[in-house]
RNA sequence: UCCGGUGUAGCUCAAUCGGCAGAGCGGGUGGCUGUUAACCACUAGGUUGUAGGUUCAAGUCCUACCACCGGAGCCA
């Protein structure tokens, strides 16, 4: 009996009979011959049918098979140059698992609005099943570097009793008698649980009530947000940009075959190694104004000011000391300039903007308290939040990774909805 | 919320000055032993986003609405 195998694995039975389970991904045919596109999840092969091979009636019932029906394919494993992916399986038995319905999705070209409507079919194509899987080595990626770094794992809670940091609108939904929101950052949380484990993060999805409508925005959104007790600016930089070079290192060695099917230009990628580049607020100012002399010193970066700083690079770069006023109340000023925020964004290149945000945390209590009156911000709810700056507070530091940004940036892609499985927008809960 | 754009067959799109509603793919039928978005022949498939208006005549012009796309703002 043949053995069960998946098509990634196939290389390891060459001239051996195997079973493969899958999708029809595509068919065609020439008269005794049948080509079969299989998807298994693992990747593809071609199975070739013969007619006088399968018999009469068999093969008749493939040819007639819409596309996606479930098959199973015994046969053997031959190497050949003509068939992607070099080897091709020479069809010897055949089942049919279920006989698919005209499915939507045909292999031509399709709108966006219509393939997220088939959101649920659409990330079996090949390019969003790349996507996925690179998703994936992203994220396992960051795990691991964190278990490599002596952090835990603390997740942080979805509901949250009141707006956190009062920037950003977030979604409210009843909690029996009371109120809750949708958590928009773990970070608060995080600065709780670096005080109880020196080196922590969390990994969680987030919520905003933004009613933004751009390729970088989703109404929730996945982060990755460390957070260090007993770390400064600097260290925290350092932190960002090792993670950074990890998760792209890794997914240029794990992800070879994803990162063509995407057509990814490899070089900008094997471009991100160590040192990042670090800049001041008022370095990227004078970057911006060669280009948008418009730009008033003192705001924050919009999207066009942020591809013009990346262009400058072809590495990330990593921008520092922004104007206190247009940065969150949690945020430490700078000694030494006192206007000045002790933050960090970090840029992507090819204009994916910003991808990680983060920086030292204000751990004075006379500071923070005076902060949250200038933000009109309820003092009750972030009573246990000035506890941390009760009882051993410490110089700390950490930041939030993006991981929709990250994984767009990666793979080359245009718009941030492809890069998680079911994305949310301001106009999309469905599927 | 603002600016711009698009709504025509299951899908992607055409339709000139307002004058017969069309193609490719997908579906169906038949053919083909090396196809890669196969090819060839035949075939079925339409409330032109919705509601009004102008006109002998509206997919096309006008008004309102709806949906979506792109961008800005907000935000990460």
């Amino acid at each position: 009996m043949a053995v069960k195998t998946t098509i990634q694995e196939v290389g390891k039975y060459q001239d051996k009979e195997v079973t493969l389970s899958g999708w029809i991904y595509n068919k065609t045919n020439k008269g005794k011959l049948l080509f079969l596109m299989l998807r298994d999840g693992t990747g593809l092969i071609q199975a070739v049918m013969f007619r006088p091979e399968i018999g009469e009636e068999l093969f008749d019932e493939f040819t007639a098979l819409p596309q996606e029906s479930a098959v199973q394919v015994t046969g053997k494993i031959v190497e050949d140059k003509r068939a992607k992916g070099g080897y091709e399986m020479q069809a010897k038995s055949v089942e049919v698992v279920h006989v698919a319905e005209e499915y939507p999705i045909t292999p031509k070209e399709h709108g966006i609005e219509f393939l997220m409507d088939h959101r649920h079919l659409w990330l079996r194509s090949s390019k969003q099943h790349a996507i996925i899987r690179i998703r994936h080595q992203i994220i396992q990626s960051c795990r691991q570097f964190f278990d490599q770094n002596g952090f835990t794992l603390v997740d942080a809670p979805i509901f949250t009793p009141a707006a956190c940091e009062g920037t950003t609108t977030l979604f409210e939904t009843d909690y029996f008698d009371s109120k809750a929101y949708l958590t928009q950052s773990g970070q608060l949380y995080m600065e709780a649980a670096a005080m109880a484990f020196g080196k922590v993060y969390c990994f969680g999805p987030t919520f905003r009530a933004e009613k933004s409508k751009t390729r970088r925005h989703l109404t929730e959104f996945w982060m990755i947000e460390p957070e260090v007790a007993f770390c400064d600016l600097d260290q925290d930089m350092d932190l960002a940009e090792d993670m950074v070079a990890f998760v792209v290192q890794s997914v240029l060695e794990n992800r070879h075959n994803e990162l063509e099917t995407l057509e990814r230009d490899i070089s900008k990628l094997e471009a991100i190694k160590k040192p990042f580049p670090r800049i001041k607020y008022d370095q990227a100012v004078e970057l911006i104004k060669e280009s948008n002399p418009d730009f008033l010193y003192g705001d924050d970066f919009g999207a066009p000011d942020e591809t013009i700083i990346s262009e400058h690079y072809d590495r990330p770069v990593m921008v520092t000391h922004y104007p206190a006023e247009v940065k969150a109340f949690y945020m430490k000023k700078d000694p030494n300039e006192p206007h000045k925020a002790l933050c960090v964004d970090m840029l992507a290149p090819e204009g994916y903007g910003e991808i990680i945000g983060g920086g030292q945390r204000e751990d004075d209590l006379n500071i923070l308290l005076q902060k949250i009156k200038e933000h009109q911000l309820p003092k009750e709810a972030f009573r246990w939040y000035l506890d941390l700056r009760r009882y051993g507070s410490v110089p700390h530091a950490g930041f939030g990774l993006g991981i929709e940004r990250t994984v767009s940036w990666l793979c080359g892609i245009h718009h941030v909805r492809e890069a998680i499985p079911f994305p949310r927008t301001l106009l999309r809960l469905y599927p």
